[in-house]
RNA sequence: GGAGAGGUGGCAGAGUGGUCGAAUGCGGCGGUCUUGAAAACCGUUGACUCGAAAGGGUCCGGGGGUUCGAAUCCCUCCCUCUCCGCCA
């Protein structure tokens, strides 16, 4: 990337000549470069455990040519810069200099020699370790499937109807607060348009949302952009391996809608070196979030689960490293606290490896209860990231105990996404009249309605 | 959209081709003095990376160029500020 002045390149300089790595837009890498290449067995059998292989030999080799390439190249540089000294005293004390400068340009020619294989090398090695998705934790189950999570716990029993509980399609219909129709005409196929009574309630649990998170649990209520560069995605993993996931500006800049306020909350640490007293750094954000769907076709086609646009009350965490894991149980409940208010039932699984996201080391989902479905659909999903996106960002604080500056731990979960919420209002509330009520904590934000009925 | 100014260490701000990773001030840290504190004085204080260490390398908004040598000169992109216009 060209036109910003910050990146998270991998450093302002990682070596000589890394600067002109191609991949200058951001990459980092996300596992430590170091422990990669001294630890580079065990590193490859706990990404095993994603059911990924990766290519040793082919990374060995690149590795030891290019620390050869490297180290030479860095003896002329050193020789280079004490010749330059040399240079500019004898010119000051009058002498003749000819015979360094003669050497310079032997040192130069020598110099350019090597350049072009070490930045070839850089380049692949870089590309290569921007495709290594984060080790899963040890707590995290093996596994390749959904099937293979774990459940944690479960809250609250599923309602029993004395009737055949409705879908949320058919509630918004009768209810004539949802339409697809509509949204299908004016955009296309997985928006919704959400109308009177319903519209409200979807924005009365943005607003409560936001309100426990901030007044009970501590969070920092931020506004951010909702189109972002692409720096910022490839910071906390999206791109470069999941461009196809994103809608893309046809900008002459590489802009994109956010998939989540994910991307730019947390990239408000980006290059930037906390104090221990600005730590835990807390934000709960509202914003809508985009995503193109691509390659989801026939999946949830019905209804509001999966839609191109949704709203989504994001929690996220920057902290010490040491405090992550145990952020990480509390962001969740920070989460579970909303559908306890809410009075809806959920479970809590552990994501198992092989359904590990990029850049998560754990994950915990939050599956709530749809009737309509008779079963536990996900509607929140919290992680701890570890000091994978950290180092892409370059997010770091000053550790006052060893008087370092050192990586970041970040977290983030959905707390929660609003329009899954509002389906499992719909369903779980349901009467047999189909009509819904309003759970007792969002009748304040609804000037005090209980019942939800057609118009 | 038009015109101008500018981007240097945590902050402010020097430096316009050579021994500059960068004066100075503030802030931070350590010390002297003090019952304690303040003030004053002395010292110290950027980030990244390779290395077991010694030590080496890179970074003055990003990228490219000129040169034996670039914070300094040239090109280009990004960003910020001021004025005018437009707009929510």
């Amino acid at each position: 990337m060209s036109h910003s002045a910050s990146s998270c390149a991998w450093g302002p300089a990682t070596s000589v000549l890394s600067w002109r790595v191609p991949f200058d837009r951001g990459a980092s890498l996300m596992l430590n470069p170091k422990i990669l290449r001294a630890e580079l067995d065990e590193i490859a059998r706990q990404l095993g455990r994603r059911a990924l292989t990766i290519d040793r030999d082919w990374f060995t080799i690149r590795e030891q040519k290019r620390k050869q390439l490297q180290t030479n190249a860095e003896q002329l540089q050193n020789q280079r810069n004490t010749n330059s000294k040399l240079i500019a005293q004898g010119k000051s004390a009058g002498q003749d200099v000819s015979g360094i400068m003669d050497e310079m340009g032997a040192i130069n020619a020598k110099l350019k020699a090597g350049e072009g294989e070490l930045e070839r090398l850089q380049s692949e090695i870089h590309a290569w370790m921007l495709t290594l998705p984060n080790l899963p934790h040890e707590s995290v189950p093996d596994g390749n499937t959904e099937a293979d999570n774990a459940v944690v716990r479960t809250w609250g029993e599923p309602p029993e109807f004395d009737f055949p509980p409705l879908g949320h399609v058919e509630i918004g219909k009768r209810t004539e607060g949802l339409d697809f129709g509509k949204s299908a005409k004016i955009a296309g196929s997985r928006f919704v348009t959400m109308q009177g009574q319903v519209a409200r309630l979807h924005r009365a649990l943005i607003q409560f949302m936001l309100d426990v998170h901030v007044s009970e649990h501590g969070y920092r209520e931020v506004y951010v952009p909702y189109i972002v560069n692409d720096e910022s995605l490839t910071c906390t993993g999206q791109l470069p391996k999941f461009e196809a996931d994103l809608f893309k500006l046809s900008t002459d800049s590489p802009y994109y809608l956010i998939p989540t306020a994910e991307v730019p909350v947390t990239n408000l640490w980006r290059d930037t070196i906390a104090k221990e007293e600005e730590l835990p750094a807390k934000y709960a954000c509202h914003t809508p979030c985009f995503r193109s769907e691509a390659g989801s076709y026939g999946k949830d086609t019905r209804g509001m689960i999966r839609q191109h646009q949704f709203e989504k009350v994001e929690l996220v965490q920057l902290v010490k490293p040491e405090a992550s894991w145990r952020a990480l149980e509390e962001l969740t409940q920070h989460a579970e606290i909303i559908l306890q208010k809410l009075e809806l039932p959920y479970r809590v699984v552990t994501l198992c490896a092989g359904d590990l996201g990029f850049a998560a080391a754990k994950t915990y989902d939050i599956e709530v209860w749809l009737p309509g479905e008779n079963r536990y659909r996900e509607i929140s999903s919290c992680s701890n990231f570890v000091d994978f996106q950290a180092r892409r960002l370059k997010a770091r604080w000053k550790n006052p105990a060893t008087g370092k500056t050192e990586l970041l731990h970040t977290l983030n979960g959905s707390g929660l996404a609003a329009g899954r919420t509002l389906v499992a209002i719909l369903e779980n509330c349901q009467d047999s009249e189909a009509r819904v009520r309003v759970p007792e904590v969002l009748q304040p934000y609804m000037g005090g309605l209980e019942i939800i009925t057609s118009p």
